[in-house]
DNA sequence: CAGAAAATGTAGAGCGCTCTATACACGCGC
DNA sequence: GCGCGTGTATAGAGCGCTCTACATTTTCTG
């Protein structure tokens, strides 16, 4: 800065002010200095910056797994929104390790980012806690809401409200939810299937499966054993949607004339021509810009915690249809 | 610091051996230091140490687009090799815009992380000379091959050629290319193809595609209706190959016996029972720590361009079988 | 055309750390 | 008792920037 300063003719203060787009400099001054920098090759040494300035201009996202598109297009939302508000996003990724996970946030937490906002739900309350009396932090898709920082998840209850609705509709009384035990999200929607189905009137059945597609084909063949096989089945998530889909054409059942399927989450498979699968889709990129925004509240100075829930919506394809008269 | 010198009855400096392992502390103050840093909630500021120090330990991950499997198993690699040797990592992304990479190259940049591994293609030459001018870089998967840095390449024309040489040993002689225009990778895979064909003295048909299913479903119709439709067809990526398959169940020929189909990338697709994909599988973990270890070498110094290329391998499933007599 | 206000530029004290040089204490051999 | 090496601790000068307070110049106003 001090070659660019000299080069240019003038002091290092004014150098500064024009890196940081100051109005408070002349045009004739900014040219020359930018022309100075230019041609010196200069640029801003951000560490520096950040110390003396106190402030980053930065937000951190923790991922638990970078692989999962949850978590991606949270991040995308989440950078979408920081570039609206000229801020930067800095990504590090627990690589599902729980290790992996604390590094990770240390390496922010050490950074001092402006703002963090993570997107895994392996920790404890305590390191919630913990993190969140260091840095503004917001959570997402952690459903177990401390209250030392916001959250914001998707109300995974209601999708699967939605489905019982839509099959109650087409017709389809014998419904069979196969689930993913403890799994993040899995309870939820278990629980959202069981009121949904006797508010209703009707008998939820539901069977012990998991977020893969194994799982779905050893439920799907349990279930079509049953003396009355259910209508409809309701996947724990598209991939194990896919794998009851297997099973059923496997046994020669249609789909969906003769059972209707659907999956959770809205994946590239539930788009594809061959599966074509009615599926829950959640607003990912909406959970990252709800949570930049309320980090940017947070920043601002807001202390007291808020908890949003985001609505998903359900996406009819040609895997369900009426129920088999 | 200050504060955990004082209250530890010594000075900064000695905090600071102790924060950074030094082996020139006894043992007796290394736990009194400890202990109150730990009391005061103290946590070194990366950003002044990183000034100060005049290096960040840390490796800076530019990719392109978070969602593709393809950059994020890269990125673990990296993660994986970096914590190997103590270093930590943090990841930007274009977002699949063009001005988004130059945005978070030049994060990157101005953070002068010790090392850049680049995950992305779309530069322009210039941009590589400019970063590498700027830090020590590896680009990967990228065909420019700038002289300015190391790249990372994953074979695609050997991996086209295990293809034909797997369809030929299975009798296959009429062998079908969809390709994907001038896509990243598509081009070499096109070439590999071809040469593997006329080496065996066989007549390369190529069609023209797109790394999506839509793409392999059109081109897949176009293809059987053909004089002499082909036996087997060699899709541009899993995606495309998904298109294949369900245009030749729609007209109910089946695999592999009536058409043999493979993909390429082994994705999550190709593995599903219900696709079951013959495809080449690149070890896209690899390609980080490749990338990570070429980085290493140029931060410690070397300066000659090293470009490796690394092996696909034929992952056979069901979706390939002996050509119809 | 004086005087105030606005616009523009500058000096210099930090930001929180690292790192070189140096100090001090201790035990050793001669 | 001296010099020496070894193991620990410290002082203090930066690292490259920002930011407050102030200086200087230009523009506006009546």
């Amino acid at each position: 800065m001090d070659d660019v300063a000299a080069h240019a003719g003038v002091s290092r203060a004014l150098v500064s002010l024009v890196m940081r787009d100051s109005p408070r400099v002349s045009d004739h001054s900014r040219k020359k200095v930018l022309a100075s920098a230019n041609e010196l090759g200069y640029r801003p040494n951000a560490w520096a910056r950040n110390l003396a300035s106190g402030q980053t201009n930065t937000i951190g996202v923790m991922l638990n797994d970078l692989h999962n598109p949850y978590f991606t297009e949270l991040a995308e939302g989440v950078a979408a929104t920081a570039a609206e508000n000229g801020m930067e996003v800095l990504i590090t990724s627990g690589w599902q390790r729980e290790s992996g996970e604390h590094a990770a946030i240390d390496t922010l937490l050490n950074l001092r980012t402006d703002g963090i906002v993570i997107g895994a739900a392996r920790f404890s309350g305590e390191v919630f806690d913990e993190v969140a009396q260091q840095l503004p932090a917001v959570a997402v898709a952690n459903f177990q809401r401390p209250d030392s920082m916001d959250t914001v998840c998707n109300d995974e209850a209601h999708g699967a409200e939605l489905v019982v609705e839509h099959l109650t509709s087409l017709g389809h009384d014998r419904i069979a939810h196969i689930d993913a035990g403890n799994a993040p999200g899995a309870p939820e929607r278990r629980r959202g299937f069981m009121s949904a189905m006797s508010e209703r009137g009707l008998a939820p059945i539901v069977f012990e499966g998991d977020f893969n597609e194994h799982a779905g084909r050893d439920a799907a063949e349990q279930l079509m054993r049953l003396k009355q096989p259910p209508t409809a089945i309701f996947a724990a998530n598209d991939l194990s949607a896919t794998g009851v889909l297997a099973h059923l054409r496997s046994i020669d059942a249609r789909v969906p004339e003769d059972v209707a399927v659907v999956g959770y989450d809205d994946t590239l498979l539930a788009g594809l021509g061959t599966l074509s699968l009615t599926t829950v889709h959640q607003p990912r990129q909406l959970f990252g810009q709800r949570a930049t925004e309320l980090l940017l509240e947070r920043i601002k100075g807001r202390t007291a915690a808020k908890h949003e829930l985001i609505q998903p919506r359900l996406v009819v394809r040609s895997s369900t249809g009426p129920a088999p008269t």
